[in-house]
DNA sequence: TTATGTTAGATAGTATTACTATCATTCAAA
DNA sequence: TTTGAATGATAGTAATACTATCTAACATAA
């Protein structure tokens, strides 16, 4: 069997749809590269047309700006989580075992699935824990938030809120706390990387320490008397 | 009584430094309102040579570039907090009140002191909360930890992580339980002021909803069993 | 007093970034 | 066969992120 698996992100982020020619899937896929290689403040979309053989003003055709083209990136990665979590939690009863299944989807690797026009997701991966907070860290997040182009990393927010809510009716923060276990995934991972003193790692990897830590701190908030 | 404080940043941080002159002490001051303006990303060194009646070139004396001048302000604030917390903990022997005392002064504004050369503490507040993962988040993270440019925010994460063990030694997690305290305290109170749907926010403001958030999680990480 | 050094101002200049505009060409659909 | 949509090629602008040099002011040391 042979699917494909296609996230619609919202209009509001592109000029023009990317998924929809070869030219666009290519912006997309060499700037994860690029973004990971360079790291976002030192991309360009000069530096991209290069790679790509194509010109400037081809991608401006695309993408107003790089900043709208992370949100893109970002907004794919949110949609293809929301799709794995739910995917992932299919027939899982246990409701401790589904928000520990959710953990190991935030702090470990997207699998590397089969297509050649498929994107890095190490570097996805990667891009995601060091540049996300970039997207919405910005003088005009009031303005963009407008155009709902942060629905994909709210609604994700809102299924592990779900299923928090689900494990205990009574716990009082469910929104707060799935944010909060969201980018403490990516900062400990972060962290743990980079410095270390931040964090507790020791002869665990970056993604297995974040994990525990998380599972700890979940639940013992939501299972507390 | 009348005392001048001073908090010593590292050398490493700047070319020249800013406290020693008078154009030096204006930059700072002016830099806190630009950026709390403007945003960092629209921030530059020539707009701040405007404000501040001064050429570009002054202020590349003082510091490499933007992002140097930003590191400055945050390693200024970093110690600040770090000796609120010291003060404040003063005379306070129970170790919860102390950890509670711990989350008011991270989710609240500072005190604006007297002195007419004040940075503006509100305008500090939410460079801090906006800006402050932008000098970590970046490709040379590893080159620039090596200059110790990052030691008063590890220092202030030890301090929590130490009232941590002080309150529970048999906690596994205390540094990266103190630097996920302090990054969600800037998260939640963003996402509370401009992206709501990721948090509880309903009727507080911001501040005290993120303060009553932490140390809910806080203590019911390190109080159970 | 003169010499020296430090600091800032004035001015200039460069490479890169972040776009915008125009026109020609290709190619596929109507 | 015509039309239109997409891309390429080319050009150009304003702003950014610097670097360099020379001069003036001023304080200090010989």
């Amino acid at each position: 069997m042979d699917f494909h698996l296609n996230f619609q992100v919202s209009h509001k982020v592109y000029l023009r749809d990317p998924e929809g020619t070869e030219v666009g899937r290519k912006i997309i896929k060499s700037a994860i590269d690029l973004i990971y290689e360079l790291g976002f403040e030192h991309f360009t979309f000069r530096k991209l047309a290069v790679e790509i053989h194509a010109t400037e003003a081809t991608i401006y055709r695309y993408f107003e700006n790089k900043h709208r083209l992370l949100l893109y990136i970002l907004n794919w990665y949110w949609s293809y989580i929301e799709f794995l979590m739910m995917f992932g939690l299919q027939n899982i009863q246990d409701t401790r075992v589904k928000l520990e299944t959710v953990i190991e989807l935030l702090t470990h690797e997207l699998p590397q699935s089969s297509g050649n026009m498929d994107y890095n997701k190490r570097f996805l991966n990667q891009i995601v824990i060091a540049e996300s907070s970039k997207v919405y860290l910005v003088k005009e997040v009031e303005e963009i938030n407008k155009e709902a182009v942060f629905k994909p990393y709210k609604d994700l927010c809102g299924r592990i809120a779900a299923l928090i809510t689900e494990h205990n009716p009574t716990y009082a923060y469910p929104r707060s706390l799935s944010s909060t276990l969201i980018e403490a995934s990516h900062h400990q991972q972060f962290f743990s990387s980079y410095l270390p003193k931040l964090t507790d790692v020791e002869h665990h990897g970056a993604k297995d320490f974040t994990a525990m830590f998380l599972k700890d701190l979940l639940f013992k908030a939501i299972e507390h008397p």
